[in-house]
DNA sequence: TTCATTACTTACCGATCAGTATGTTATAAT
DNA sequence: ATTATAACATACTGATCGGTAAGTAATGAA
């Protein structure tokens, strides 16, 4: 009774959330949207909204995507001092393999919409809960394992490392000195100790 | 022989940069602009040139500014540990005033244009390169007075600092629970311990 | 007072913005 | 095969973008 859909949702979908991530929402205009998710305006419309809410579900794929990626980051060494050092780390290859940082895309939103759009606000808050709540979680794994201190207030340190790995995202925006950049990993990876 | 300007340069220019500052560059229009600074749009352009030199104009002044205010700020308190909480604490204490939290141009422009523009990506990673040496400078203070440890890696730490300042400053856009970051900044400035 | 020069205001430029009206094509139930 | 329905492509909308042409007003040197 009805036409089916040419394009695949899920696929047009990433590859917009990839192009609001690169460029931000104001500079990611409908034409170059348009373009890389190979559809027409009003297939867009129909499918997603207008453009905010196009971008606002692009932005919780990507906070989901990205919240199970750090978990399974973080699980995958038994130690949770390496844990950690592997993760700060896996950042820094990551953004310096690319020509253009994307960074984070929830931290870009941070910057760009929080202060203007309330549903930004929260939402990227509500994502920055959920990573303090996991490395709070991990740091526990690593009191209970016996690896930290059981005197170690786990929630503030959590709080500080994410602190950190946010600062370190937006620094590595501008291309700083590797070798700084290594050793100041380092010395924040001190808070674990 | 010629008419004399009408408006104050120094003035319009302050006013461009608080609306950059605050919408960022592509969000803030030229109609925004004209505004704002009081003047027309031809008087712009003869005074400042087209948009973008206007916007490093602006950020020019703001990191000689912002640079200044750091360094007196650091230079308060005879303690080094003293002299970081401050200032730590004052960047808190001055974002929840507001409603729209501004936080930092330069590392607004980190986030919107480092990545696309070469120009703004060494702006601003000299900017941080700076604050870098300034808070190298004070640590190296405090190891001279005896109040911090001579074996203390005085760049590593202050690159450390420098990253929290940059993630705090980031986060607090999206209005986290205050004592989570209070008790963050704590721990964070155990790093000069 | 005249005149060259510069700052000003107004009105406009083509390009692009987000979003939509309209007509065509494909599908599946009848 | 017919037909209702929804997805498609094309072309358009008014608004706004950054930037400028053109004409007027003010200034100071001669």
């Amino acid at each position: 009774m009805v036409r089916s859909r040419e394009f695949d949702e899920h696929k047009v979908l990433d590859t917009a959330m990839h192009l609001f991530w690169e460029k931000g929402y104001e500079a990611a205009s409908l034409n170059d949207l348009t373009a890389a998710m190979g559809i027409q305006k009003p297939s867009i419309y129909s499918a997603f909204g207008n453009k905010e809410e196009l971008f606002e579900t692009a932005l919780r794929k990507y906070t989901q995507m990205h919240a199970s990626a750090a978990r399974a980051q973080l699980s995958r060494s038994a130690s949770v001092k390496e844990a950690f050092r592997e993760y700060f780390e896996q950042i820094v290859a990551q953004e310096s393999g690319t020509e253009r940082r994307r960074g984070c895309f929830c931290i870009n939103t941070m910057v760009e919409l929080a202060p203007h759009h309330a549903k930004f606000e929260i939402l990227t808050r509500e994502h920055q809960n959920y990573l303090a709540a996991l490395f709070e979680e991990t740091i526990k794994r690593g009191i209970r394992s016996g690896e930290l201190s059981e005197e170690m207030n786990a929630q503030a340190v959590a709080q500080s490392l994410l602190i950190a790995l946010i600062g370190l995202t937006v620094l590595l925006k501008s291309r700083p000195e590797p070798s700084l950049i290594s050793n100041a990993i380092t010395v924040t990876l001190t808070l674990l100790h």
